[in-house]
DNA sequence: ATGCATGAGTT
DNA sequence: ACTCATGCATA
């Protein structure tokens, strides 16, 4: 019956978790890299920066919360009950990436804006789709498919992402038990004469945590979440 | 902190 | 081709 993990904590308890983390690895004077170093060097999973800030500002899959918990919480308790451990946070950084990477494209404010429309019909267009938006836009078709999957995985972070649209794909809240199946949006394909959007609606978000300002070209000003 | 990208595993 | 977990590079 679906092992791989654990129990399942509640959405409630990551984000406690999340938070006291984050408190305690700045009190004990860790960085986020530092953290994700450690993992690799007790445990031998090794994490980066992003996927530690990830964890603590909850912008992961529910499923994957659960999963890097265990790990995180032991190293929350190594760190807490070890003097020296500093140690164990200075990593040589294996730098030697033979350039494989292709380069970060960067998308216009203007295009972003665009796809965000196209989005807001349709979360997930077929490749023939896909390949029209790319030519309007002047885009490799990869960039736009790229962006359309990374789109819908913002999704279904735990944290809310809504900003000021009515998206409709989130789901995936607590529990393995999900009963219903869940009614996949857009079928197929066949989204040319139906846009019949009243469908299901996710259940419902909790109370509101922490604002958070999704606008592009709008520098945070955080202080304390 | 976040945007675009990669790769393994699915469907 | 998609989803998912993850990260390099960058704002």
């Amino acid at each position: 019956m679906m092992p791989g993990f654990a129990e399942a904590p509640t959405s409630e308890e990551l984000e406690q978790f999340a938070k006291d983390l984050k408190h305690k690895r700045i009190m004990l004077g860790f960085t986020q890299a530092d953290v994700g170093l450690a993992l690799g060097t007790l445990y031998g999973k090794m994490f980066s920066q992003t996927t530690i800030c990830r964890f603590e500002a909850l912008q992961l899959s529910f499923k994957n919360m659960c999963k890097l918990k265990p790990l995180l919480q032991r190293w929350l308790n190594e760190a807490e009950n070890t003097d020296n451990m500093q140690e164990m946070c200075n990593a040589e950084q294996v730098l030697a990436q033979a350039r494989k990477r292709k380069r970060r494209t960067s998308i216009e404010t203007n295009v972003k804006g665009t796809l965000e429309s196209f989005f807001r019909k349709c979360v997930k267009p077929s490749p023939q789709e896909i390949s029209q938006i790319a030519e309007d836009l002047n885009l490799d078709k990869d960039v736009v498919r790229v962006w359309f999957c990374n789109r819908r995985q913002k999704g279904k972070r735990l944290l809310l992402p809504f900003g000021n649209e009515a998206e409709g794909v989130m789901y995936d809240m607590n529990q393995p038990l999900v009963p219903p199946g869940l009614p996949i949006p857009v079928t197929s394909q066949g989204y040319s004469l139906a846009p019949s959007p009243p469908v299901y609606m996710p259940p419902f978000h909790k109370a509101e945590m922490f604002p958070q300002a999704l606008q592009p070209g709008l520098s945070m000003s955080n202080s304390s979440h």
